[in-house]
DNA sequence: CATGACATACGTACCAGTTGGTATGATAAT
DNA sequence: ATTATCATACCAACTGGTACGTATGTCATG
C-alpha cells in the first residue's frame, strides 16, 4: 500500500481529543494551545502543522462533535425498533445514559455556543448546524408518531423537539453546577411523561 | 449622615454592571480587567482597589445575580397572587418575559458554570447555591399546590422545579446559537401545559 | 497627617502564532 | 540504480502582544 502524505493522522486525533476534554472542562478560551500540546503528547509545530489556527480547531472540533452525537442519534433510534414514538424515546434514553456514563463531559455545543456565540460567528453558527442536525432528526420521529397516534391532534412538532435539546443542555448546566449526574435522568422522565400524555402513549 | 468609607460606590456599581455585560457576552476568561475597567470608564487602579482579584469579581457578580434573579422571582410570584400555582405560573411567565426583553442577555450562573465548574471550585459552589435558592422557590409553591389540588396524587415537586431551571437555561443556550428570542416562550409553554396536565389546572 | 479613593506605570507570566530548521519518504531525472 | 528534488511531518526557540496584578504616587478629607 503506498502512502503519500498524512502519514501520521494519529497526532492531529490526540489533538483533537485532547482538546475535546480539555475544552469541555475549562471552555475554549481558557484552554491553551501549549496545553493542548502537552496533553497530547506533541510540540506547537505539530499543532500548527495541523490547524491555522486555534479557532479553526475549535472548528473542526464543533463539526466532529455534532457529527458524532448524530450518528449516535441515528443508532439509539434504529435500536429503538421501527415505530417512530419508540425511536424517540431511544434517543431521549440514550441522552439519559450519556449523561451518566462517567466518560461524557458535557457537550461542546453547549459550552462553545455560551462564550462564542458573539465573538466567533462562524462557531456560533457550525453548533447552530450541530444542533438543527438534532432538531431535525427528532421532528421527524414526532412527525411520524404524531401521523400515527394523534393524527387529528395538533402537535407542534418542532417544539417539542426545541424542547427536548433544552433539557438536555440545561440538565448539563445544572449537572456541573452540583455535580449530580442523576438530574438528566430526572428531567427526561418528566419529558417522556409529557410526551406520554400527549400521545396517550 | 455620617459616611467612613465606600464614599463613591458607584464606581463600584459601574464595575459590576460593566463586567456583567461583557462576561454574558463572552464569558468570564475571556473578558479581560482592562476591558471592564474601559467600559466602566474607570482605570484600574479603581479595578484593584475594589477587588482583589479578578476571580473576587467574579464571585461578587454571582451573588448579585443570583440575589437580584430570586427577589424578581419573589416579585412576579406576588403579583401572580395567592394561589401556589398561580404564583409558580408567575414565576415561569416571568423567565419567558425577561428572554424577551431586549436588554437581558442570559444567566450568569449558567455562563460561568460551565466555563469555571472545575477550574473555579468557589464560583461553582456560589452558582449551585444561587439556582437553589431559585429551587428552594419553586419547590415552595409547587409543594402547596400539590396539597390543594392533587393531594392524594405522588409528585415530584422537586424533580419539576428542577425541570424549570433545567429548560430555561437550555432555552438560552439554544437562543445564542440561533439568535431567536422566541424559543424560551415556546419551551415554557410546553413545561406549562404539563403542569396543567399535572395539577389538572 | 493619616486614611481612603483613586491614578500611573510597571513587572512577570503566558498567550497565539512564526520562524527556520531537520528528517523522511516519494518522485523524477540521470 | 543512484542522485537530485521536493513536499510533508514535525520540532525548538523565539516574538510581539496582552493578561493579571503590584508598586508607588497623588489628592482630598476628616
Amino acid at each position: 500500500m503506498t502512502r503519500t502524505k498524512a502519514e501520521h493522522p494519529e497526532r492531529k486525533e490526540r489533538l483533537l481529543y485532547a482538546a475535546k476534554g480539555l475544552m469541555l472542562d475549562k471552555g475554549f478560551v481558557a484552554t491553551s494551545v501549549d496545553e493542548i500540546c502537552e496533553a497530547a503528547g506533541v510540540t506547537k509545530g505539530t499543532f500548527f502543522h495541523y490547524f491555522k489556527s486555534k479557532e479553526e480547531l475549535g472548528e473542526e472540533l464543533v463539526e466532529r462533535f455534532a457529527a458524532h452525537f448524530a450518528e449516535q442519534m441515528r443508532e439509539a433510534a434504529c435500536c429503538a425498533g421501527d415505530d417512530p414514538l419508540d425511536r424517540f424515546y431511544g434517543c431521549v434514553d440514550l441522552s439519559i445514559k450519556m449523561a451518566d456514563c462517567q466518560d461524557e463531559k458535557g457537550c461542546l455545543l453547549g459550552t462553545f455556543v455560551q462564550e462564542m456565540h458573539q465573538s466567533h460567528p462562524q462557531i456560533r453558527k457550525l453548533c447552530d448546524k450541530g444542533f438543527n442536525s438534532v432538531l431535525r432528526a427528532c421532528k421527524a420521529d414526532l412527525a411520524e408518531a404524531r401521523k400515527k397516534y394523534a393524527p387529528k391532534a395538533d402537535i407542534d412538532v418542532e417544539g417539542l423537539a426545541e424542547h427536548f435539546v433544552a433539557i438536555t443542555q440545561g440538565s448539563m448546566i445544572l449537572m456541573k453546577a452540583k455535580g449530580d449526574r442523576s438530574i438528566m435522568k430526572r428531567t427526561l422522565t418528566h419529558y417522556k411523561r409529557y410526551l406520554k400524555s400527549i400521545f396517550g402513549r
